[in-house]
DNA sequence: ATTGTGACCAAAC
DNA sequence: CGTTTGGCCACAA
C-alpha cells in the first residue's frame, strides 16, 4: 500500500474500469489528475498488491498492446478474454473496448 | 549532481 | 506495420 495522495488518486480510477473494457496507462493518469505521467501509473500498478482488488489487467499501452512480458502478460490476456475482451495477438482493439467515463463518473467519482 | 532504466506516449518518418 | 526522438517521471547506483 501507499498513502500518497497521488497513488490513492491512481488507485480510485483504475477501480472504476468496468469488466469487458479497457484504459490505457496515460488516460488513468489524465483522469487521476496527472497528465503526461503513465510512467508513475504503470509503476503504482506493478508495485499494486492482490489485497487492493485493482483491475490492473484492463490497463493497457496506448496502442492497445499488453505491456507486461512473460507469464504474467498472458494472465492478463486469459483475464480479459475471461470479461469477454477480443485479444489478438497480444492486443486489444482500443476503438472498441476503451473506456469512456460518463459525465456523472466525472462529476461525482473522479473530480471530487 | 549525473546516469541509466522502466508494465508509457505522441509525432514523425 | 517498425523505428527514432523528445517528453514525462521516480528511483537506484
Amino acid at each position: 500500500m501507499q498513502e500518497n495522495p497521488q497513488w490513492q488518486q491512481i488507485y480510485r480510477v483504475a477501480s472504476l474500469i468496468p469488466a469487458g473494457q479497457v484504459a490505457s496507462y496515460g488516460q488513468v493518469a489524465d483522469l487521476a489528475g496527472l497528465p503526461g505521467r503513465a510512467r508513475l501509473v504503470a509503476k503504482v500498478l506493478k508495485a499494486a498488491d492482490a489485497s487492493q482488488h485493482l483491475p490492473w489487467h484492463r490497463i493497457l499501452r496506448a496502442s492497445g498492446h499488453i505491456a507486461i512480458q512473460g507469464q504474467q502478460g498472458e494472465q492478463q490476456r486469459l483475464r480479459l478474454v475471461s470479461e469477454g475482451v477480443v485479444v489478438e495477438g497480444m492486443r486489444v482493439k482500443m476503438s472498441k473496448y476503451q473506456w469512456q467515463p460518463s459525465l456523472y463518473l466525472m462529476l461525482h467519482e473522479l473530480s471530487g
